[in-house]
DNA sequence: TATTGGCTTAGAGCTAACTCTAGGTGATAA
DNA sequence: TTATCACCTAGAGTTAGCTCTAAGCCAATA
Protein backbone atom coordinates (compact mmCIF):
# COMPACT_ATOMS: atom_id res chain seq x y z
CA UNK A 1 0.00 0.00 0.00
CA UNK A 2 1.28 3.38 -0.95
CA UNK A 3 1.59 6.47 2.02
CA UNK A 4 -1.46 8.32 -0.62
CA UNK A 5 -3.67 5.42 0.00
CA UNK A 6 -2.88 4.82 3.55
CA UNK A 7 -3.55 8.44 3.62
CA UNK A 8 -6.77 8.14 2.21
CA UNK A 9 -7.77 5.44 4.46
CA UNK A 10 -7.42 6.78 7.69
CA UNK A 11 -7.89 10.23 7.02
CA UNK A 12 -4.47 11.59 7.90
CA UNK A 13 -2.38 13.59 5.73
CA UNK A 14 1.00 11.84 4.45
CA UNK A 15 2.85 14.35 6.11
CA UNK A 16 1.17 12.60 9.39
CA UNK A 17 2.07 9.70 8.71
CA UNK A 18 5.68 10.26 8.00
CA UNK A 19 6.39 12.11 10.74
CA UNK A 20 4.49 9.70 12.76
CA UNK A 21 7.25 7.05 11.36
CA UNK A 22 10.43 9.45 12.26
CA UNK A 23 9.82 10.01 15.57
CA UNK A 24 9.12 6.18 16.67
CA UNK A 25 5.42 6.78 16.90
CA UNK A 26 5.09 3.58 14.82
CA UNK A 27 7.63 1.32 14.24
CA UNK A 28 9.49 1.36 10.52
CA UNK A 29 7.47 0.76 7.89
CA UNK A 30 8.90 -1.13 5.22
CA UNK A 31 10.25 -0.13 2.27
CA UNK A 32 10.60 -1.23 -1.87
CA UNK A 33 13.96 -1.43 -3.11
CA UNK A 34 13.60 1.78 -4.22
CA UNK A 35 13.08 3.31 -0.65
CA UNK A 36 9.70 4.26 -1.12
CA UNK A 37 7.07 3.04 1.68
CA UNK A 38 5.14 -0.05 1.07
CA UNK A 39 2.78 -0.41 3.98
CA UNK A 40 2.04 -3.52 4.59
CA UNK A 41 -1.09 -4.72 7.42
CA UNK A 42 1.35 -4.35 10.43
CA UNK A 43 1.59 -0.69 9.34
CA UNK A 44 -1.85 -0.40 8.95
CA UNK A 45 -2.63 -1.57 12.24
CA UNK A 46 -0.49 0.26 13.65
CA UNK A 47 -1.41 3.54 12.42
CA UNK A 48 -5.04 2.62 13.02
CA UNK A 49 -4.16 1.88 16.44
CA UNK A 50 -1.95 5.27 16.80
CA UNK A 51 -4.84 7.10 15.43
CA UNK A 52 -7.43 6.04 17.69
CA UNK A 53 -5.25 6.53 20.85
CA UNK A 54 -4.54 10.13 19.78
CA UNK A 55 -7.89 11.28 19.36
CA UNK A 56 -8.45 10.55 22.61
CA UNK A 57 -6.30 12.89 23.73
CA UNK A 58 -3.32 10.44 24.74
CA UNK A 59 -0.32 12.17 24.60
CA UNK A 60 2.78 11.34 21.44
CA UNK A 61 5.24 11.08 24.04
CA UNK A 62 3.45 8.34 26.12
CA UNK A 63 2.50 6.44 22.44
CA UNK A 64 6.14 6.32 21.92
CA UNK A 65 6.98 4.77 25.24
CA UNK A 66 4.66 2.41 24.73
CA UNK A 67 6.06 1.25 20.95
CA UNK A 68 9.06 1.53 22.16
CA UNK A 69 8.40 -0.95 24.72
CA UNK A 70 6.80 -3.02 22.68
CA UNK A 71 9.96 -3.55 19.88
CA UNK A 72 11.58 -4.71 22.85
CA UNK A 73 9.42 -8.30 22.73
CA UNK A 74 7.83 -9.77 25.34
CA UNK A 75 9.79 -9.05 28.62
CA UNK A 76 8.08 -5.68 28.82
CA UNK A 77 4.37 -6.82 28.65
CA UNK A 78 3.88 -5.87 32.29
CA UNK A 79 5.48 -2.44 31.42
CA UNK A 80 2.87 -2.28 28.65
CA UNK A 81 0.31 -3.08 31.20
CA UNK A 82 0.89 -0.83 33.52
CA UNK A 83 1.36 1.86 31.09
CA UNK A 84 -1.97 1.17 29.75
CA UNK A 85 -3.71 1.08 32.54
CA UNK A 86 -2.69 4.78 33.59
CA UNK A 87 -3.19 6.26 30.59
CA UNK A 88 -6.68 4.48 30.72
CA UNK A 89 -6.97 6.20 33.79
CA UNK A 90 -6.71 9.39 32.55
CA UNK A 91 -9.07 9.10 30.09
CA UNK A 92 -11.74 8.23 32.56
CA UNK A 93 -10.74 11.14 34.43
CA UNK A 94 -10.82 13.42 31.17
CA UNK A 95 -14.63 11.57 30.79
CA UNK A 96 -15.72 12.87 33.90
CA UNK A 97 -14.53 16.26 33.25
CA UNK A 98 -16.29 16.25 29.96
CA UNK A 99 -19.98 14.91 31.12
CA UNK A 100 -19.27 17.33 34.41
CA UNK A 101 -19.08 20.43 31.30
CA UNK A 102 -22.20 18.84 29.21
CA UNK A 103 -24.36 18.87 32.30
CA UNK A 104 -23.63 22.37 32.73
CA UNK A 105 -23.90 23.36 29.25
CA UNK A 106 -27.11 21.78 29.27
CA UNK A 107 -28.31 23.65 32.27
CA UNK A 108 -27.26 26.80 30.42
CA UNK A 109 -28.61 25.94 27.14
CA UNK A 110 -31.70 25.39 28.64
CA UNK A 111 -31.76 28.81 30.76
CA UNK A 112 -30.85 30.47 27.46
CA UNK A 113 -34.09 28.54 25.53
CA UNK A 114 -36.13 29.54 28.26
CA UNK A 115 -35.19 33.30 27.97
CA UNK A 116 -35.34 33.05 24.00
CA UNK A 117 -39.15 32.10 24.65
CA UNK A 118 -39.76 34.96 27.16
CA UNK A 119 -40.00 33.31 30.30
CA UNK A 120 -37.89 33.89 32.65
CA UNK A 121 -38.13 37.54 32.64
CA UNK A 122 -35.95 37.99 34.81
CA UNK A 123 -32.96 36.70 33.23
CA UNK A 124 -33.34 39.49 30.28
CA UNK A 125 -32.05 42.52 32.56
CA UNK A 126 -28.04 42.21 31.50
CA UNK A 127 -27.69 42.88 35.73
CA UNK A 128 -29.07 39.64 36.44
CA UNK A 129 -26.96 37.48 33.92
CA UNK A 130 -24.21 35.75 35.02
CA UNK A 131 -21.41 33.42 33.24
CA UNK B 1 -9.35 39.18 46.61
CA UNK B 2 -6.27 39.24 45.42
CA UNK B 3 -4.70 36.65 42.16
CA UNK B 4 -2.64 35.30 44.40
CA UNK B 5 -6.08 34.30 46.35
CA UNK B 6 -7.69 33.46 43.36
CA UNK B 7 -4.48 31.41 42.28
CA UNK B 8 -4.87 29.39 45.08
CA UNK B 9 -8.10 29.01 44.86
CA UNK B 10 -8.62 28.15 41.65
CA UNK B 11 -5.16 26.33 40.83
CA UNK B 12 -4.44 28.57 38.16
CA UNK B 13 -1.42 30.55 37.59
CA UNK B 14 -1.43 33.70 38.16
CA UNK B 15 -0.15 34.26 34.78
CA UNK B 16 -2.47 32.38 33.40
CA UNK B 17 -5.25 34.32 35.03
CA UNK B 18 -3.92 37.20 33.95
CA UNK B 19 -3.68 35.97 30.25
CA UNK B 20 -6.87 35.15 30.41
CA UNK B 21 -8.25 38.65 30.74
CA UNK B 22 -5.62 40.23 28.88
CA UNK B 23 -7.01 38.03 25.70
CA UNK B 24 -10.65 38.83 26.60
CA UNK B 25 -11.28 34.70 27.92
CA UNK B 26 -13.35 36.49 31.16
CA UNK B 27 -14.12 40.45 31.42
CA UNK B 28 -11.82 43.23 32.62
CA UNK B 29 -11.62 42.94 36.79
CA UNK B 30 -11.98 45.54 38.57
CA UNK B 31 -8.82 47.55 39.71
CA UNK B 32 -7.97 49.11 43.00
CA UNK B 33 -7.44 52.78 42.46
CA UNK B 34 -3.23 51.65 42.36
CA UNK B 35 -4.11 49.41 39.63
CA UNK B 36 -4.61 45.79 41.33
CA UNK B 37 -6.57 43.28 40.34
CA UNK B 38 -9.47 43.39 42.75
CA UNK B 39 -11.62 40.16 41.82
CA UNK B 40 -14.92 39.59 42.72
CA UNK B 41 -17.52 37.75 42.80
CA UNK B 42 -18.19 37.90 39.49
CA UNK B 43 -14.88 37.94 38.17
CA UNK B 44 -14.12 34.11 40.53
CA UNK B 45 -17.55 32.95 38.36
CA UNK B 46 -16.07 33.82 35.28
CA UNK B 47 -12.78 32.14 35.97
CA UNK B 48 -14.71 29.35 37.30
CA UNK B 49 -16.61 28.95 34.19
CA UNK B 50 -13.58 29.23 31.84
CA UNK B 51 -11.93 26.67 33.83
CA UNK B 52 -14.18 24.23 33.68
CA UNK B 53 -14.83 24.86 29.84
CA UNK B 54 -11.16 24.61 29.52
CA UNK B 55 -10.84 21.32 30.78
CA UNK B 56 -13.03 19.32 28.82
CA UNK B 57 -11.00 21.07 26.07
CA UNK B 58 -13.41 23.88 24.61
CA UNK B 59 -10.86 26.11 22.54
CA UNK B 60 -9.83 29.80 23.83
CA UNK B 61 -11.17 31.22 20.66
CA UNK B 62 -14.68 29.66 21.09
CA UNK B 63 -14.97 30.78 24.45
CA UNK B 64 -13.28 34.46 23.54
CA UNK B 65 -16.33 34.74 21.28
CA UNK B 66 -18.59 33.53 24.18
CA UNK B 67 -17.24 36.06 26.30
CA UNK B 68 -17.25 38.69 23.09
CA UNK B 69 -21.09 37.89 23.25
CA UNK B 70 -22.30 37.87 26.84
CA UNK B 71 -20.38 41.37 26.61
CA UNK B 72 -23.49 42.78 24.39
CA UNK B 73 -25.89 42.17 26.48
CA UNK B 74 -29.56 40.18 25.68
CA UNK B 75 -29.65 40.28 22.13
CA UNK B 76 -26.98 38.12 21.59
CA UNK B 77 -28.75 35.50 23.59
CA UNK B 78 -29.54 33.66 20.84
CA UNK B 79 -26.42 32.98 19.43
CA UNK B 80 -24.76 32.43 22.69
CA UNK B 81 -27.52 29.44 23.22
CA UNK B 82 -26.49 28.50 19.64
CA UNK B 83 -22.39 28.42 20.16
CA UNK B 84 -22.99 26.50 23.22
CA UNK B 85 -25.43 24.00 21.70
CA UNK B 86 -22.89 23.29 18.94
CA UNK B 87 -19.68 23.16 22.17
CA UNK B 88 -22.35 20.69 23.78
CA UNK B 89 -22.71 18.75 20.20
CA UNK B 90 -18.24 18.54 20.15
CA UNK B 91 -18.33 17.69 23.47
CA UNK B 92 -20.31 14.54 23.00
CA UNK B 93 -18.44 13.20 20.33
CA UNK B 94 -15.09 13.72 21.96
CA UNK B 95 -16.83 11.73 24.80
CA UNK B 96 -17.79 8.97 21.97
CA UNK B 97 -14.32 8.80 20.95
CA UNK B 98 -12.79 8.22 24.61
CA UNK B 99 -15.30 6.00 25.18
CA UNK B 100 -14.43 3.70 22.30
CA UNK B 101 -11.03 4.37 23.52
CA UNK B 102 -11.62 2.89 27.43
CA UNK B 103 -12.92 -0.01 25.51
CA UNK B 104 -10.30 -0.58 23.34
CA UNK B 105 -8.03 0.05 26.23
CA UNK B 106 -10.09 -2.68 28.19
CA UNK B 107 -9.49 -5.27 25.72
CA UNK B 108 -5.52 -5.02 25.70
CA UNK B 109 -5.43 -5.10 29.29
CA UNK B 110 -6.84 -8.01 29.60
CA UNK B 111 -4.92 -9.58 27.10
CA UNK B 112 -1.62 -8.56 28.97
CA UNK B 113 -2.66 -9.55 32.03
CA UNK B 114 -3.70 -13.22 30.61
CA UNK B 115 -0.42 -13.35 29.10
CA UNK B 116 1.43 -12.03 32.52
CA UNK B 117 -0.55 -14.85 33.90
CA UNK B 118 0.70 -17.65 31.18
CA UNK B 119 -2.40 -18.07 29.64
CA UNK B 120 -2.35 -17.00 26.32
CA UNK B 121 1.16 -18.94 25.72
CA UNK B 122 0.26 -17.96 21.83
CA UNK B 123 0.57 -14.40 22.46
CA UNK B 124 4.18 -15.23 24.45
CA UNK B 125 5.51 -15.55 20.72
CA UNK B 126 6.84 -12.07 19.31
CA UNK B 127 5.84 -12.96 15.96
CA UNK B 128 2.36 -13.19 17.03
CA UNK B 129 1.78 -9.88 18.94
CA UNK B 130 -0.26 -7.37 17.40
CA UNK B 131 -0.36 -3.47 18.25
C1' DT C 1 14.85 10.72 -24.33
C1' DA C 2 12.54 14.05 -21.95
C1' DT C 3 9.13 15.09 -18.83
C1' DT C 4 5.71 14.25 -15.50
C1' DG C 5 4.16 12.90 -11.05
C1' DG C 6 4.46 10.70 -6.84
C1' DC C 7 7.65 9.62 -3.72
C1' DT C 8 11.85 10.85 -0.59
C1' DT C 9 14.53 13.78 3.07
C1' DA C 10 16.04 17.48 6.28
C1' DG C 11 14.78 21.06 8.29
C1' DA C 12 12.11 25.39 8.71
C1' DG C 13 7.59 27.31 9.96
C1' DC C 14 3.20 27.45 12.25
C1' DT C 15 -0.62 27.49 15.93
C1' DA C 16 -2.56 27.09 20.50
C1' DA C 17 -1.96 27.90 24.99
C1' DC C 18 0.52 29.10 28.07
C1' DT C 19 5.01 30.62 30.79
C1' DC C 20 8.78 33.46 31.68
C1' DT C 21 11.61 37.79 31.83
C1' DA C 22 12.77 42.42 32.60
C1' DG C 23 11.81 46.49 34.26
C1' DG C 24 8.71 49.26 36.93
C1' DT C 25 5.11 50.84 40.80
C1' DG C 26 3.11 51.34 45.26
C1' DA C 27 1.97 49.91 50.10
C1' DT C 28 3.86 48.45 54.26
C1' DA C 29 7.44 46.90 57.82
C1' DA C 30 12.10 48.02 60.13
C1' DT D 1 13.43 56.44 54.74
C1' DT D 2 14.84 52.60 52.95
C1' DA D 3 13.94 48.02 51.83
C1' DT D 4 10.88 44.44 50.82
C1' DC D 5 7.28 42.33 48.55
C1' DA D 6 3.42 41.52 45.85
C1' DC D 7 1.74 43.40 42.18
C1' DC D 8 1.88 45.48 37.29
C1' DT D 9 3.02 45.49 31.88
C1' DA D 10 4.91 44.37 27.33
C1' DG D 11 6.81 41.26 25.00
C1' DA D 12 9.87 37.24 24.33
C1' DG D 13 10.23 32.20 24.89
C1' DT D 14 8.42 27.45 25.22
C1' DT D 15 6.02 23.04 24.08
C1' DA D 16 3.19 19.82 21.50
C1' DG D 17 1.87 18.45 17.37
C1' DC D 18 1.78 18.96 13.27
C1' DT D 19 2.50 21.26 8.32
C1' DC D 20 5.13 23.16 4.75
C1' DT D 21 9.25 23.94 1.71
C1' DA D 22 13.04 22.90 -1.11
C1' DA D 23 15.67 19.97 -3.42
C1' DG D 24 16.29 15.53 -5.22
C1' DC D 25 15.13 10.52 -6.95
C1' DC D 26 12.86 7.12 -9.75
C1' DA D 27 9.26 4.85 -12.73
C1' DA D 28 6.14 5.43 -16.32
C1' DT D 29 4.42 7.74 -20.20
C1' DA D 30 4.66 11.11 -24.69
Amino acid sequence: MTIEEVSKKYNLTQDTIRYYEKIGLIPEVPRTKSGIRDFDETSCRWIEFIKCMRSAGMSIEVLIEYVTLFKKGRETVDARKNLLVEQRQKLLEKQEEIKATIERLDYKINLYTEIVQGKRKDFLEDINEQP
